[in-house]
DNA sequence: GTATATGCAAAGGTTTTGCACAGCC
DNA sequence: GGCTGTGCAAAACCTTTGCATATAC
């Protein structure tokens, strides 16, 4: 079984434990967090956001908490255009495309690039992750719009 | 005409003069900087490397002058795994496939990909600059190894 | 001469690290 | 009780900003 946060804290905690690592009140605060986050997290803002809820809480350990469970790939972190977000793993189902006229930012579900994907896979042997970076660009709107200096 | 270092220093210093730009030796040692450079570079490197050659550079002129290049067209920087680097624009000719396992990074001509970009564009109206952040995934020598941990 | 660019210094923000203590198992 | 994890504080970085001065034009 994978341990996924989508299947409950309780499982992942499971899985820290067999890890063998210490169940303590700040890695639970991190996770209940990040499970109530719907999309990305940045560290500075989810360590703020567990503070209020777990008075005390340092940022130091919220950083280490992260590093651990991107390390066990219970979560993981995307590149986006102003730096680094934290998400649940499971959660790594999106592709953000970044417009880089308007700053725009959408949305895709990572299983309408899969085809994209494959083709590069077969093509180039390299099998992209197309989740772990945002995709730059120009948005379609963006491009119907007669061009304005930026 | 557009400014290209590659083209030499002289055009892009004449297009900075037309946009109103003074050109000091600050920047000529910045451009030169950038022409020697291959590949890329992030900020704070680039800093030091320009302070050996002109004694007294500062890093916020530095920051100042990239900030204004790549306002210009003439810089281009690029996300990889480990933050922002510049680059030539005309340089932002390839893109960077980043291995999530073995961290290795290798190369691609960004024209290897417009077939790519262009399927892309037909389907979900986003028209992707491959070179602007790295691709994630998993490389062809990874994928062929035995599975191991991490 | 005037407006722009630079240097300096300081602040701002994020992330990391060392160490003593606390607390999970 | 022993070892892991935490808090605290400091440091390390990277980047930005304000202001007086220097300088390109």
């Amino acid at each position: 079984m994978k341990a996924e946060l989508s299947s409950g804290l309780e499982a992942v905690i499971e899985a820290l434990r067999i890890a063998g690592c210490r169940i303590t009140p700040q890695r639970r605060a991190v996770l209940a967090e990040l499970v109530e986050q719907r999309g990305h997290i940045n560290p500075a803002e989810l360590s703020e956001q567990v503070a209020e809820k777990l008075p005390g809480m340092n940022a130091a350990t919220v950083y280490r908490t992260l590093w651990l469970l991107d390390e066990l790939g219970i979560l993981t972190h995307t590149h986006l255009e102003d730096g680094v977000m934290y998400h649940q793993s499971e959660r790594a189902d999106h592709v953000h495309l970044s417009c880089s006229r308007c700053g725009s930012s959408e949305v895709l579900e990572a299983k309408d690039l899969t085809p994209l994907a494959r083709l590069m896979q077969q093509r180039h042997g390299f099998a992209p992750d197309f989740t772990h970076f945002a995709i730059g660009g120009v948005c379609a709107r963006c491009r119907a719009a007669p061009e304005k200096m930026r």
